[in-house]
DNA sequence: TTTCGACCATAAAACGGATTTGGTCGAGGA
DNA sequence: TCCTCGACCAAATCCGTTTTATGGTCGAAA
């Protein structure tokens, strides 16, 4: 039954969200989740798995909310500020929504970096897609594409650094300006 | 007398080298110095005094060599791409040095957050100043400084990512390329 | 097919004694 | 007065051992 699988998860995620995701037992999964411990291996092959699915799950979520914000944009610019910017909120409710988690950061569990390298060539197809967009729309002039999308993936990470080291910053409006500097280097001229 | 401190940096760096700060004892160090114990204490307040010695010295020597870097170039584009360009280069060469502090990175100490914190206000200094020239040359359009300080900057965490997940990358043609996109970005336009 | 209690092997914590380590002090040498 | 060091100390760390907690299995039963 999925109803049961659901309840794990849930119970899971608020574990998680509590203790973090070593600290937290199969035996309190199993008493929040109001079921024997032994069940929940009928329904996951073990704790790891129970971990993967939550990560699968979220992973999912972000990229269709990520979809959706391009879908709202009209212009390739404004596609591409708001995959950036949607990818920045987001991102920072994440870490503060698995803040324990950050601290487990160090012992990186093998599948995380399946879920990351997914998520990056899923980014880099799309960014790619709306930098060819933007020239054959003779908005951006023609360049090497894998070059763009590349140098747009590094100023990520650096707008990302302050949700590392858990410094407060503007993410909207640095995104936004750091967008807007990087459309002026690729735009065509009048 | 100014060569025992010499001896004693020289004898500690050697060590951190080889085994981190942390393990590096106090007593390994005397040996390596040749010195009793006792008598270093003479010289510097503490262990973390003499850490702290080595990264201000380190620290001036990376100043110079970005001073160095900006002289030697000319227009304000190129200064700030050598600035880039070096300023990665021997990060690298640092990070590469001192491999066995970049697992103690966790348990920080203090003051290095002070020679960073000195660090980053040396940086917008300069990268103010090059900005700053470079629009009194007409050759960057008017803009909020501190603003296009603040995303090279960011540029320069994202650059430095790599690095940091000690994952290999073309740091010298990501670095140029990166800039070149800002440059475009702010330059007149003819 | 689904649930669970009893059970197991191993990993993690708790413990406590021995050892190491950063740091002090006062005596003594230049 | 400047410098050096051996003897010493309290606190931290190490390390082998025991205890406890934890992830996971299995067979019975619903």
């Amino acid at each position: 039954m999925d109803e049961k699988k659901e309840r794990i998860i849930s119970a899971t995620k608020e574990l998680i969200v509590q203790y973090g995701f070593k600290k937290t037992t199969m035996d309190e999964i199993a008493a929040k989740a109001r079921m024997g411990k032994s069940t929940m291996y009928y329904y996951f092959k073990n704790k790891e798995d129970i971990f993967a699915e939550i990560v699968r799950i979220d992973s999912d979520l972000f990229r269709q909310k990520l979809i959706d914000a391009i879908q709202a944009a009209y212009s390739p610019q404004d596609k591409i500020m708001q995959y950036v910017r949607t990818r920045m909120l987001h991102l920072k409710e994440l870490s503060n929504y698995y803040k324990t988690l950050t601290n487990e950061y160090l012992d990186h569990y093998f599948f995380i970096e399946k879920v990351r390298e997914d998520f990056y060539s899923f980014e880099n197809k799309i960014l790619s897609d709306l930098i060819n967009e933007g020239i054959q729309q003779n908005i951006f002039t023609p360049c090497d594409i894998d070059v763009v999308v590349h140098m747009i993936a590094i100023a990520i990470k650096g707008l990302e650094y302050p949700l590392f080291i858990q410094k407060e910053q503007d993410l909207e409006r640095d995104s936004k300006q750091m967008m807007e500097i990087i459309f002026k280097g690729i735009e065509v001229r009048a």
